[in-house]
DNA sequence: TTGGAAAAGTGAACAAGGTTCACTTTATTT
DNA sequence: AAATAAAGTGAACCTTGTTCACTTTTCCAA
């Protein structure tokens, strides 16, 4: 069948293609220049031939979101180097939130945008595998921390919710430019200075 | 001046019947279905007449997004009766939490969507106010907990940032339907459980 | 009282974007 | 080489925000 499998290669090459072609654009313009005639143009294809590969505009956002997962989990590889727990778990706040902060708008479609999870929704998928799979690392380590010693009296789950709700919120606060409601005395960013107040509390739980 | 003052009353109040059309549309159908032409068909005047009284379609949703800020400051209310600056602390998360709740979309207007925030930007306004406003009620809580020694060796500023931030990370990621990517063991709310926690953390500091 | 200006209100029309589908072109198979 | 299938196309449709030339209403001075 060797017809078949350069077809299924070719096939996937095309959607390859149309996804770096989305990716370039989402990076470079941002979102709202991320249109479906805009994609098409960029690869040379026609508004049609997307429409072969995808079924629709959530669809190429719920695969771009998916590589973004590949992409913050790749960043977390490091992370293994880091025995101590707490010392983990205080690494990877810092790696999230470089992540957040360098691909401003792959964060917002991976934890804020509607459209991956309306494409999992309109597939009957119940799971949102990529946010599980990355809050899963961050659980682990914070059951590593319980088993140590730290957090005496919590639970894992919901504090790992936690954790993740103070980094995600400042992220999201930042990204949607409701840091704006914070006066600041000092230059430094504030998403910095937030993490560092964090930092803190772990140093006294 | 009789006449002129008629004016400016009907003005205003056919402003607030937009606005009132708009908020309805909003709360009943989403921001989705919250076009010009449904507000407008809503409370039966042309689509044109919602422009000569709104620039544009940011206008309006930035009034709305005003319009829950002073609902949430109403809400704060009661906070004045307690006095212990840390329970007033963990009184007001309750509060916030329970509006970002029961007002899903209201929440997303005012801390997550772009259109307020693009409004005050093309009206070259740097201020976001309604923001400011409610972070500092919880500044001003925030260094009455500091005078009477809770959070030893923080500043005021970030730290009313990284605790707004936790509870604004559970609510956004509740709302944009996140929570999907915890695993619950427990039946109860994540967002409760998650609040249980910050109110444990908060114990110790 | 009335004529004309100003204010209020209208909705057709445009642009942009997601989506569909009948059609053309290319590739494969017999 | 013809028949069939697969790949690719883009005009056209729908929805939504927005504009603006036009109509209707209101107001006040002559």
């Amino acid at each position: 069948m060797t017809t078949a499998d350069r077809k299924a290669r070719e096939r996937e090459d095309l959607s390859a293609l149309i996804l770096s072609g989305a990716r370039k654009l989402f990076v470079e313009k941002g979102i709202e220049h991320t249109t479906i005639r805009a994609i098409a143009s960029a690869i040379d294809y026609s508004i049609g031939t997307v429409y072969k590969y995808f079924k629709n505009k959530n669809e190429i956002l719920h695969a771009l979101h998916t590589q973004g997962f590949q992409e913050l989990g790749s960043q977390f590889i490091v992370l293994r180097t880091v025995k101590e727990p707490m010392e983990r778990l205080k690494a990877m706040g810092k790696v999230y939130i470089q992540f957040a902060m360098e691909h401003r708008d792959m964060y917002d479609l991976m934890f804020n945008l509607k459209a991956p999870i309306d494409f999992l929704d309109a597939i009957n998928e119940e799971e949102w595998n990529e946010g599980k799979g990355t809050f899963d690392v961050l659980k682990t380590t914070v059951k590593d921390c319980l088993d140590k010693g730290y957090f005496q009296g919590h639970e894992p789950e919901p504090l790992s919710f936690l954790i993740w709700s103070c980094v995600h919120g400042m992220c999201s606060l930042e990204i949607r430019e409701r840091t704006k409601g914070v006066n600041l005395n000092n230059p430094v960013n504030i998403v910095e200075q937030g993490y560092g107040e964090f930092l803190k509390i772990l140093d006294k739980l």
